[in-house]
DNA sequence: GCCGATCCGATAGACGACTATCAGTTTGGT
DNA sequence: ACCAAACTGATAGTCGTCTATCGGATCGGC
């Protein structure tokens, strides 16, 4: 996912992207995180330099892998849950699919942890299209409305964190889908203190 | 924090472990992660092969550290909620004060993020502690009966993750406390999925 | 099909994490 | 005070990330 067009890459040097971004995406899946950089350039079948033209460095390649992955799987299961007639349910199968997907791709989010690639604006899309489907739940009662955009944004975040302390093959994640979602609810809803904006950047580096 | 005894350290090798460990706060506290470790031993006034020996890796030595911290700090503090007559506040007084002091200590947190320092079974004096607390909550009915201890380990977990999407200054994180204890909350609480094990160490390397 | 712009692989080097070795110092039990 | 065991700093080497450079190959507008 090249962002805006500086200039449009020539088609070789495209190609390579995508050579390298497929091989990326299958030795994590195959063999965790810790996959040296010259592998994945070797599978790829081309030179580290171009590897380090392209992506500068690990957190980027992973990210921008990632953001393939999301684009060609999550956005999809998000569009047909985004037409449920119960905004709940559709935030439901939403947090459950986008879990189930993200469990699939263990190793791969793992990598991404490890390499800080989950940035504070990972998935800006998916959470762009979430905004109607929550207004909607809002509106209709169904999910309480002192909750803003970012929240669910932090949400999925916390959830996903699960993940790293149990089997992925397991769905011991779907607990959790479950307190978010009575934690969403409008029964019994505390007052919340203020919202605070999201960092751009990893912190902390 | 030497685990169980193999034998006792040597008076020498015992205070070299203690001045590593305070120089490794120190500059984290100050730098964020990206010390080298030579930069550690220097300080420490110790050789590079000393923190190594003592050390085995980054990981162990973040680790070693924030148990440091969290013997001094978190254990008294959470000592004094325990006694608090109403466990939904002691357990709000529990969270509230975690994760105040982890976001005063957001740097070394953050080290011990990038460097997989935080392993399923982090604290797990501080949750052995909390248990008595939750059962009281339980039995007296404020607190959903349908947690399990995991669970806490796990909420702890996505709470503090919160803290990487914000500014530490800000106490933007205390929102996600009042929306976990209303997910604690037995009212409208909805049946949950199985809880599994967690994980013993971390997966995804 | 020409030719400049773009992209390529190979290579060299800096730096940090980590391992291994070893001669010299410190400790603590007697 | 002695001495073996424990501990030490220095040093040398491996590996992976990442930067920089450069002659040669490829592309694409004409």
């Amino acid at each position: 996912m090249p962002s805006e067009p500086s200039r449009p890459l020539r088609a070789d040097a495209a190609r390579n992207s995508e050579k390298i971004l497929r091989a990326a995406r299958e030795l994590y899946a195959e063999r965790g995180s810790d996959v040296p950089l010259e592998e994945i350039a070797r599978r790829a079948g081309v030179g580290i330099a171009t590897l380090y033209r392209r992506f500068p460095d690990k957190a980027i390649l992973v990210r921008t892998a990632l953001e393939q992955t999301f684009t060609e799987e999550v956005l999809p299961v998000l569009e047909r849950a985004l037409e449920d007639e119960d905004p709940r349910r559709g935030l439901a199968a939403v947090l459950e699919s986008t879990m189930r997907l993200n469990a699939r791709d263990y190793n791969m989010m793992a990598a991404a942890r490890d390499f800080g690639s989950l940035t504070a604006e990972a998935g800006t899309r998916f959470f762009e299209a979430l905004a109607p489907l929550i207004e909607r739940g809002q509106r209709t009662g169904v999910i309480r409305d002192d909750i803003v955009l970012d929240d669910l944004r932090r949400i999925m975040a916390m959830l996903l964190s699960v993940l790293w302390t149990m089997d992925p093959r397991e769905d011991g994640w779907q607990r959790y889908v479950v307190l978010v979602l009575d934690a969403l609810s409008p029964e019994g809803a505390s007052p919340l203190p203020p919202a605070v904006p999201l960092y751009k950047r990893r912190p902390g580096g």
